[in-house]
DNA sequence: CCAAAGATGCGCT
DNA sequence: GCGCATCTTTGGG
């Protein structure tokens, strides 16, 4: 289990070293597991939701670092965790399978009854390619969770020793315009690309340098 | 009580 | 790329 000091550092910090990291999340006499492929780091900017204002729902953005943030919109549940600094947090935006967890491919199955798609199963690789489909294929829920913190009895990161050869680092999605919306702060691990929301790399019009940037061996941990 | 927004997902073009 | 479904939280009446 990675511990609490991990999450006590700046959102971007946290926010990058956490691509690549194992969630394990326990569903019976299972262990679901997913490898984290892409996240997003806020702050204090307009933008997050602490800037939106300090309410019960969001009260855990304030809580001490490595306090688990859930919230609801838009018909799904999303997994964020509070670091350093007041209202500050890093939210998990997609992930994949992890098959080399505790319950292996059993876990996948798992997974995929717990977030079928519309039209019959998913391919794994976008079982967990998005905020809300992670949260619903791990069964994290706002009400459970929000608030609380990790629990290697239940729901817990580990390092895997995994680490990603490359990080595309660019714009956070569904930011509104005018609120901060061109800060670089979203982060994906290059090599699992197809699992993450969007592609920086097949966007139309974005380039190397103004619109996102690599990160490799050099600049990661 | 109700309207409106929201750190999205999906299907169709 | 665009429109629509989704449903909780919030803030104003």
């Amino acid at each position: 289990m990675i511990p609490v000091s991990f999450f006590d550092r700046p959102s971007p910090i946290v926010a990058k070293e956490l691509v690549g990291k194992i969630l394990l999340r326990r569903h019976g006499s299972l262990w679901l597991a997913a490898a984290i492929v892409e996240t997003e780091a806020y702050g204090g900017e307009k933008g997050s939701h602490s800037w939106l204002g300090r309410t019960p729902s969001r009260e855990p953005m304030w809580a001490p670092a490595g306090t688990i943030y859930m919230y609801y919109s838009r018909g799904g549940d999303s997994l964020n965790i509070s670091v350093n600094g007041a209202g500050h947090a890093v939210l998990i935006k997609a992930g994949r399978p992890w098959l080399d967890g505790p319950s292996g491919s059993e876990a996948l199955a798992a997974m995929h009854a717990l977030n079928p798609g519309p039209r019959g199963p998913r391919p794994d690789h976008k079982l967990l390619a998005g905020q809300t489909l992670l949260a619903r294929a791990l069964n994290l829920r706002v009400p459970q969770w929000t608030g609380r913190q990790f629990d290697r009895g239940t729901f817990f990161i580990e390092d895997s020793g995994y680490r990603p050869a490359s990080i595309l680092r660019c714009r956070r999605l569904g930011i509104p315009e005018g609120r901060d919306e061109h800060l670089m702060l979203r982060y994906v691990d290059e090599a699992q690309v197809r699992s993450a929301t969007q592609n920086p790399l097949s966007k139309r019009g974005w380039k190397e340098g103004p619109d996102y940037q690599r990160l490799t061996r050099e600049d990661l941990p």
